[in-house]
DNA sequence: GAGTGGTCTAGACCACAAT
DNA sequence: TTGTGGTCTAGACCACTCC
């Protein structure tokens, strides 16, 4: 009956074209979406397609329903939940502070064997790798060690990072699917100690975190932040 | 048609069902639950109802879906959020080891300046403290000092914390509406370095965290674990 | 009362897994 | 080949909001 239906289901398709309405801002927060009865009509599907749809954006709380209202677009929630995700620039920014960064290395290279693993990729996979320290009014704050999947963040050697962080950049490139970190402490061993300018051996919050997208591993990161001068917090 | 509409939806209640089917043990990770088919017939509606209901459990990431197959109990997922409510008994536990704790400080006080403005409570309302470290197999893995609000948790003095952790008693008494936290790496002093049994000035990870329930603060806690022998990780 | 979402049905065809 | 989930329909009745 239908044109195409190997593709993307119809409530799929339904739910792309509110997610990207929401996106392009032809809807924004609070706005009215159009009814089932209307996307029915519009796609020519049943109003229980349109239903699951909707309902599905609605309970991932990107769409409100309210009955015998209509569906609205919900406010935005963002991310209150960890360590994981913020950008230490706008972290910096946020404190009213300047953030700057140094780039101290930033070279790509051919998967070899801890990194294939941690990557799931085969050997001599294209990767790239960046050392960097980040500032907060000029005191060093954190230093960044990070490996990157070329295939997901192509563009990532020629960023400027002092205008958009490896995070920020990785973030637009490759939307994120999942998070993995782990927190521990440790002593600051020589080359970390003068990157932060702090003492040897003085200790530090080492976090590790394994960014997914796209069912790869987009990047992993070792962050070492100054025990004196930083501190992780959240809430639930 | 059908005795009661009123109450609640038929999804609902075939959700529910199969929820407290798996709380009960009667499907067990990895288990098959009853086939759209059965479960229609046995409450009596249509497959759609049911479809509903078990695609929305698996949404939810209870029930794994396997087309061809079957439906099944999904991999506990439990806490992937954070270091801050686990109980450090269930997760010495879960890596297969024993757990054990020394009580070394109990007691119950008034609040007195800083603690007043931490729970947010009048002088002189009565607080409890103790101060416990925790073993893994008769190793010291952290040292939990703790601040309970005791109008939330009036048997905290006579509980057994070798049977019940003080944060699984805490669970227990008054239901957890929300938590705060801090992680930041510290040099042990030399009382925690005692307790924990490792040299003075090692680097340590400093969970700081506070319980909320019932919209007052139910209790204020430091934990210091050894850098050396721990780890907080977690999933988004 | 008109319009919205909330729920439900009794079929249907398909893709996929197990056999 | 059989049984499972994945999707979809064209209706239906209800509860609720808003005018």
């Amino acid at each position: 009956m239908t044109t195409e239906d190997v593709a993307t289901p119809r409530y799929l398709r339904i739910k792309n074209y509110l997610l990207s309405g929401i996106e392009k801002g032809r809807w924004k927060e609070g706005d009215v979406v159009p009814t089932e009865q209307a996307l029915a009509q519009k796609f020519g599907v049943s109003r229980m397609t349109v239903n699951r749809a909707v309902n599905e954006l609605s309970a991932e709380k990107v769409l409100t329903r309210v009955q015998g209202s209509g569906t609205y677009v919900a406010k935005q929630k963002y991310q209150a939940t960890l360590i994981a995700i913020k950008s230490i620039a706008d972290e910096v920014r946020d404190r009213g502070h300047e953030h700057s960064c140094e780039v101290h290395l930033l070279e790509q290279c051919k998967a070899q064997e801890p990194l294939t693993h941690q990557f799931d990729v085969a050997p001599g996979h294209l990767l790239f790798h960046s050392t960097i320290v980040h500032f907060d009014n000029g005191v060093p704050i954190q230093s960044e060690d990070r490996w990157v999947n070329a295939a997901l963040a192509p563009d990532y050697m020629a960023q400027d990072f002092s205008v958009k962080t490896p995070n920020e950049y990785l973030m637009a490139a490759a939307p994120l699917q999942g998070v993995r970190y782990s927190v521990e402490a440790m002593s600051a061993p020589s080359d970390i100690a003068r990157m932060l300018e702090i003492p040897e051996g003085e200790p530090c919050l080492v976090l590790f975190r394994k960014t997914l997208s796209q069912d790869q591993v987009a990047s992993v990161a070792t962050m070492w932040y100054p025990g004196s001068r930083y501190q992780l917090a959240g809430e639930i």
